[in-house]
DNA sequence: GTAATATGTGAATTAAAATTCACATATCAT
DNA sequence: ATGATATGTGAATTTTAATTCACATATTAC
């Protein structure tokens, strides 16, 4: 059985999906405009989405034929900080790959 | 290349590790202890402390023979109560599991 | 020194997750 | 209804990481 922090971090455990998430920081997006700016092809990103959705990490948003994704920054935001300050201070061998 | 988060949460992406810090958040442990309150064959403990090292969750201290693992508590902890905070309140799926 | 204990590590294997691709669905414009 | 656009999705394939195992090293006790 996965633990349920297991399960959070394997959500984010991509370079893609951290890719989102920092996009959708920014403002929402739809699947298309992920797509492009992230350079990915779009079906990847879609499966992407939908794991990020089932771990409560973004929502949609329908909009005519678009799905507008935005990233539910209650916890991700804190979170990124957190983790952009112990890479910095603690994490010298990741910096560097 | 991969990204620092990427790493990051890489590192954490396995419920072996994730276990290894939830125990190691009680008291340092050297790794026959750690094996076996896991109940975890001690040469993969020993792999999964070695990434854990390297992103600097984890210091080591040496006491004789052993080797004294315990938590860089600095950015884990918080970081983990975010993560609980997190799943209880978006992450319904991921607790049925 | 040798034996015993504690741990590390490289490499082959296995397991898991990401990617791709072909097709499905849904909405809009005509 | 038809065609175009936006997205979803299952399944095969590929990639990546975890696991195992045999052996290496390091310390202690004798």
């Amino acid at each position: 059985m996965k633990s349920n922090c297991h399960l959070f971090f394997e959500t984010l455990a991509t370079k893609l999906k951290v890719g989102i998430i920092l996009k959708l920081k920014e403002k929402p997006l739809n699947v298309n405009e992920l797509s492009k700016q992230l350079n990915q092809e779009r079906s990847k990103v879609s499966h992407a989405l939908l794991t990020l959705h089932k771990c409560g990490f973004v929502r949609v948003k329908k909009k005519g034929r678009e799905r507008v994704y935005y990233l539910n920054k209650n916890t991700i935001v804190p979170l990124l900080n957190l983790v952009e300050k112990h890479v910095k201070k603690y994490c010298k061998v990741c910096i560097k790959k």
